[in-house]
DNA sequence: GACCAGATGTACT
DNA sequence: GTACATCTGGTCT
């Protein structure tokens, strides 16, 4: 059993100041790519004792259920672990790789479609470090994250995504990171990013 | 930029 | 039982 992670303190803040809105179940729903480029822009964030924490997020990759090589669900697999996978839109799905790390995804579309988003980075709050966030693994370190919150509801608990009225950032498009073994589908350009952003991970 | 160790859950035989 | 993974940080060139 996995325990809970208390989140990182630079990553306080206000989400009613800064008049952020709970994304609903509707944003979830579209495709996996506009779901992907919509959430540059958007915040992640998690409450831990009454108070909430998180991050802009600016580069994320979409996975493609069965057909793509890459995704957890290619080829239909289903398991206990990417059981989430295959929730309606707007659940949580963590999973643990390299012995260490932890990455999390956004599921995307309806229930029993098994795709989903992967947060790779995000902007903390003015003042901490750019780089703070600057990778898959390490915005589930700086959160918290960890499979003991695999297939929480993104509407209802203490996760959720957050947006702004605000116009998308400037928006690059590359293949996707690590993921060299998946064929055709290792080309795809479905890794998007923030081109503005200091707290993108890796390579533009 | 290239290469690599680290540490273990998960899928599959 | 075995192979490998949606990664990171450090070293060396």
């Amino acid at each position: 059993m996995i325990a809970e992670r208390a989140p990182d303190p630079r990553l306080l803040l206000d989400p009613v100041s800064m008049r952020l809105r709970r994304a609903d179940r509707a944003f979830f729903r579209r495709s996996t790519v506009t779901v992907a480029r919509d959430l540059l822009g958007a915040w992640i964030l998690r409450r831990w004792r009454g108070r909430w924490y998180g991050g802009r997020i600016v580069e994320t990759e979409a996975y493609l259920g069965p057909r793509d090589r890459a995704a957890h669900s290619w080829g239909g697999r289903r398991t206990a672990r990417n059981e989430p996978m295959y929730a309606e839109g707007g659940h949580l799905y963590v999973f643990f790789v390299y012995g260490m790390h932890y990455c999390a995804n956004v599921v995307t579309r309806r229930e029993g479609v098994a795709e989903a988003v992967l947060l790779r980075a995000a902007e903390a709050p003015d003042g901490s470090p750019a780089r703070l966030l600057s990778g898959p693994a390490k915005l589930c370190a700086g959160l918290g994250i960890t499979t003991a919150s695999s297939g929480e509801d993104l509407l209802e608990g203490p996760f959720a995504i957050f947006r702004r009225r605000s116009r998308r950032p400037r928006t690059g498009a590359s293949p996707r990171v690590g993921v060299e073994y998946a064929g055709e589908a290792a080309g795809w350009p479905l890794r998007f990013f923030d081109r503005d952003s200091r707290s993108v991970s890796g390579r533009r």
